[in-house]
DNA sequence: CAGAAAATTTGCTGATCACGCAATTTTACC
DNA sequence: GGTAAAATTGCGTGATCAGCAAATTTTCTG
């Protein structure tokens, strides 16, 4: 099935991710041109844009996939779970596959990554971007678990897009927490908190 | 107060404001270039620029607006208001002064212009950055009325994410509804539900 | 294994955008 | 009125991104 093209293009994707994100990490966002991450990864700019739309997405892919794995976890969860057992997991699981469940602190590069990712405006954005376009799917996993038709119920597409925020803040509050505190218990609370309702803590 | 200048600054904004929508739904957002815009509004190319840094910032101009308008009157709430109720009332009002509160349907041009901020995927990223953008500020906001530290409590800024993504599906859902629903209550229904929390329907 | 077919890479080109800079025009204030 | 501050404008530059067609690489078929 894995030919040899298929190999060389995902190849190729993740040289490109790689050499986006080090050299952007390493210069600044703004002193890396397409140009470079192309020379960096060995191919021509006009492959680049083959393979990204953007100057931005190369460096956002990673985020991408996570959103994409999320959505795809969801529908791999057993259909007879609990809505918020089952998103819960969904949303962790990619997290948890990079920034590490436990107490082993995740490694300083991948972090900064994340990091940058919330700080450069343009970065921002496009994870937001990336987030939202996927909800749509999102909502419709969520419908078909609970039985409701995502075009008339509000409900799927209030809850997809609730929980996709909760996770960026989630991610936000991790980022700059100090002392630090593990990812995906924290992220846990955000859906556990938001499936519970968020009534003022004073009141 | 308002000299000859801010009140110029302000016509020229609005005009290339309404200059920007009026062309993307004329023509398609794609044949609108940063020219077309600059000449209908009759200004330079180069001072669309000393207004908007992007082509497609003009065109969310008014949503930025809204977003903006959230967070001053959530700041406009009396101080011993419960949190909800300040939040609700604070997020629904620049809709209401646009949608309508009531059974008058909206002029087709300002719906066809929403629509368009949601389904041109480039509208809708910029319409996601604002929105996110500004969601630091609410979050302050809401931990000035809670009493909570902004930096090291998370829940002022899951409250203002989700708050926001909130409004986001509920917009959403009402620009699909069929038959219409007017906007005002339905954004109230899903922060009612937020607070609440969002239990799956048939559990 | 040879050669055709298909997919990928690449260079070139053009349209557009966004901003720095300096000159010009417009507004504000005394 | 005249000067200082602010806004507009034109010009030039660097960069992004996509269409197109040629060249290269991989796959498929006899």
């Amino acid at each position: 099935m894995t030919g040899l093209r298929e190999r060389k293009k995902q190849a190729t994707r993740e040289a490109l991710m790689t050499a986006a994100l080090r050299l952007a990490l390493a210069r600044g966002l703004e002193n890396v041109r397409v140009e470079d991450i192309a020379a960096e990864a060995g191919v021509s700019p006009r492959t680049y844009n083959n393979y990204f739309s953007s100057k931005y997405e190369a460096i956002t892919a990673r985020h991408t996939d996570r959103v994409r794995a999320s959505v795809a976890a969801l529908r791999a969860r057993p259909p007879g779970e609990p809505l918020w057992e089952a998103l819960t997991e969904a949303m962790v699981r990619p997290w948890a596959e990079h920034a590490g469940t436990t107490d082993t602190a995740p490694p300083p590069e991948l972090l900064a990554g994340i990091r940058m990712l919330s700080e450069e405006p343009a970065l921002r954005a496009e994870s937001l971007r990336v987030a939202f376009a996927a909800d749509g799917e999102l909502a419709a996993a969520i419908a078909e678990r609970v039985g409701a038709d995502p075009a008339r119920d509000l409900y799927p597409s209030l809850v997809a897009v609730t929980v996709t925020a909760a996770v960026q803040a989630g991610v936000a509050h991790w980022l700059r927490a100090d002392p630090p505190v593990p990812l995906v218990p924290l992220l846990r609370d955000c859906l556990r908190a938001l499936a519970a309702g968020l009534p003022a803590p004073s009141e």
